[in-house]
DNA sequence: AAAATTTCCGAAAACGTTTTCGGAAACGTT
DNA sequence: AACGTTTCCGAAAACGTTTTCGGAAATTTT
C-alpha cells in the first residue's frame, strides 16, 4: 500500500509540510486562503492523515480499549454499543478485545492495548489474578480505566456495576414468594464482587424470611457450565425446588438437560436466571430473569472514562450503582 | 502515561540504541552475550517495545481489522473466535470494529483501520453500496482483503461463503416432504449473492418437485425484523403454510408473533431458520435450521488472508464454499 | 515615514523505532 | 607479519506527523 502523505501535498504546493498540517489542524496561524488551498489539493489527491505518526507524537491516539470476557452472550456486545455511542460522539474510535475467559489473554490484551496508546481502558475482568497488579500499576502511571460489571476490589478507580445484592435479593424473595423453601444458588466465580453481592442477597431474602439458607454451588457463565451442574445434581440426587442461577446462559443450560431427564420446569423445578438475554422470552418455558441496562452500563462506563480523560490531573473514582428489574415469566410460577 | 523507550536502555548500558533494537530483533549481527545483558536490562526495567513507531518505520503493523455488521446473534462473534485462533499462532493481533449494519459505518470502520495500517482485513459486508467502491481502490494497491458470509460480486478476491444455494435447497425440499406446498421465502437483502443464491435454491426445490413456486419477501436478519413481516402476514391475511427464514433471530421473532396471535407451530404453521443459533434448539418449538460451521468459516477465512500476506506479489483470488447440515427439529415437523 | 505590532509561514526538532552503511576489532589465512 | 574475512556495533537516516521558534511580510500605530 502506497500512502499519500503530507508531503506529497508540500511538495506539490510548493508549502512547507508544517503549513499542511496547520491547514488540517486549523491551529490559527494559517490564512484562510491558504487552508482551503491545501484542503482542496489534499481532497483531489485523496489524502488521509496517518494515525499512527500522529500517535507518536502527541502520545495519545484517540482510541479508547474495550476488553470483555466473552462476547457470545449479547450482554457484551450491548454494553460495547452502548459505550460506542457516546465515545463516538467525541471523536474516540473503539478497539474491542477479547479475553475468552482467560486472565492471562485479558494481561495480554491490556498490555496490546496500552502499546497501542490508548487514551483508556474499559474493562470487564475475566477472573482475578495477576491482572490486578498489572491494573494498579496502570492506575499509578494514570491511565484512565474505568471497569464495568465485573470489577475489582481494592483498586482506585471507577466502576459501573449493577446492583447484584438487591436484584439477587428480590429474585430469591419472589421464589420465596412462590412458596419455594428449598432454593439453590448457583454463583459466577466466587472471587468476583458481583458473587458476593449476589450471595449476600440471596442470604438476606432467607434470613427476613426466617428460612434456613440453602445450598450454594459455583458455576462458570456458560451454557455448558450450566449444563454440567444439572447433570451433578441428578446423578447426585440433590434436586432442589427452586434455583437462582447465575446467568441466562446458566439458567437454560440446567433447564435442557433437567427436561431431557422428564423433569418439568416449573412444575417440579422453579428457576431464575440473571441477565435477561433475548432467549428468555423465547425458551419453553419463558424464562424469568433480571434484567440488566446494558445499553446504560456502556453509556455510563465510557461517560466515567470521558470525565478522567477530560480532568487529567485529578481523578475521584466514582462507581455508578445501576439499577434493574425482574422479569417474571413461566419458569419460576407456583403451579 | 510515561513509557519506557530504547533509548533510556543505551543510555543505561553505554550502547547504541540501533544494538538495542537488534537484541529485540534478534537480527544476527549481535554478539549472543550483549544480547542477553540488554534482554535482561530491558527486563528489570519493564521496556515493552512501542508498537507505533515500528508501524511507522515498517510500514506494516501485524495488526488484522476484521468487520463484521454486527455481533448480537453469536454467528459473528463465532466466527472472529476462529479467525483469532489461527491469527495469533502467526502472531497477528486482531482488531474488531462493527458497523452495525450501516454501509457508512462500515466504510468508515475500513478508512479506519487502514489509516491504522493493518496488514490485511476481513469483511462481512453491511450493504451493498459505496463500500465496493472503496474496496476495489484497496484491492487495487494490493491490500489484502477476505471476505465472508456477505460477499460482493465483480471484486477480484479471495472469500469464503457458505454453499447456501444447497442448503436452501435442502431446507426447502425438507418442508415439501412434510408435505407443506404453500412455502413463503423470507430473504435476507436482495443485494446480497447469499439472498440469490438462496433463492435459487428455493425455486429450484420447487421446481424438481413440480411445485408451483411460492411468494417472497425481503427481510432484515433481526428479531425485530421478523415479528414486523409476522404482523404484516397478520394482517394482510395473507399466511403461509410455511416459511424459510432468513436466519434464526427472524424465524424467532416471527414465531414469537405467531404464537402470540394463537397460531400454533408447525401445526398452522411450519418454520425453518438458518445459519443455527445456540437458541435453536431450546426455543419452543425447538427450531429447525441450517447449521453453518462458525468456527470454520473463520480459519478459513484467516487462512486465506495469511496466504495472501506470504505471497506479497501474486494473489489469486480463492472461494473457499463451506459446507453445513440441516438440524431437523420441532418447528418443521408435520403433524 | 518610521516604528511597532500582527499575521503568516518555513526550518528543524521531536516522537520511538528499524535499517543501512561503514568501520573497528577480532579472527583466520598465507 | 601482512592481508583478507568475519563479527559486532555505532552513526545516521528514515517513517509521517506535530510543534516550537524565529523571521519575513503585511498591517497598524505613531
Amino acid at each position: 500500500m502506497k500512502y499519500i502523505t503530507i508531503k506529497d501535498i508540500a511538495k506539490e504546493l510548493n508549502v512547507a509540510v508544517s503549513t499542511v498540517s496547520r491547514a488540517f489542524n486549523d491551529k490559527y496561524d494559517i490564512k484562510p486562503e491558504t487552508r482551503d488551498r491545501i484542503l482542496k489539493k489534499a481532497g483531489e489527491m485523496g489524502y488521509r492523515p496517518n494515525p499512527i505518526a500522529r500517535k507518536l507524537v502527541q502520545q495519545r491516539s484517540f482510541n479508547i480499549g474495550i476488553i470483555i470476557p466473552e462476547f457470545e452472550n449479547s450482554f457484551f456486545p450491548q454494553v460495547i454499543m452502548g459505550a460506542q455511542e457516546i465515545l463516538y460522539q467525541h471523536n474516540y474510535q473503539v478497539l474491542i478485545m477479547q479475553s475468552n475467559e482467560s486472565v492471562d489473554l485479558e494481561i495480554q490484551n491490556a498490555k496490546t492495548l496500552v502499546d497501542n496508546m490508548v487514551d483508556g481502558l474499559i474493562i470487564s475482568l475475566s477472573g482475578v489474578g495477576d491482572n490486578l497488579s498489572y491494573y494498579k500499576v496502570l492506575t499509578e502511571k494514570k491511565m484512565p480505566l474505568v471497569f464495568f460489571n465485573r470489577v475489582p476490589e481494592n483498586i482506585e478507580t471507577s466502576n459501573v456495576v449493577f446492583d447484584d445484592y438487591k436484584w439477587a435479593f428480590f429474585a430469591t424473595e419472589h421464589l420465596i414468594h412462590q412458596g419455594f423453601k428449598d432454593i439453590l444458588f448457583i454463583s459466577g466465580a466466587n472471587e468476583l464482587i458481583l458473587s458476593k453481592n449476589r450471595r449476600r442477597g440471596y442470604d438476606d431474602a432467607h434470613k427476613k424470611h426466617r428460612i434456613p439458607i440453602g445450598k450454594k454451588i459455583t458455576c462458570g457463565f456458560s451454557m455448558q457450565d450450566g449444563a454440567q451442574i444439572a447433570k451433578n445434581l441428578i446423578t447426585e440426587n440433590t434436586i432442589p425446588r427452586a434455583i437462582l442461577a447465575a446467568n441466562d446462559a446458566c439458567a437454560i443450560g440446567m433447564i435442557r438437560v433437567f427436561k431431557d431427564s422428564g423433569f418439568k420446569i416449573p412444575e417440579d423445578i422453579a428457576i431464575v436466571g440473571f441477565s435477561e438475554t433475548k432467549m428468555a422470552a423465547h425458551i419453553s418455558p419463558t424464562l424469568t430473569s433480571v434484567e440488566q441496562p446494558t445499553y446504560e452500563i456502556g453509556k455510563a462506563a465510557a461517560q466515567l472514562l470521558l470525565e478522567q480523560l477530560q480532568n487529567k490531573g485529578i481523578h475521584i473514582p466514582q462507581t455508578i450503582v445501576l439499577n434493574g428489574r425482574l422479569n417474571v415469566r413461566e419458569s419460576s410460577m407456583k403451579v
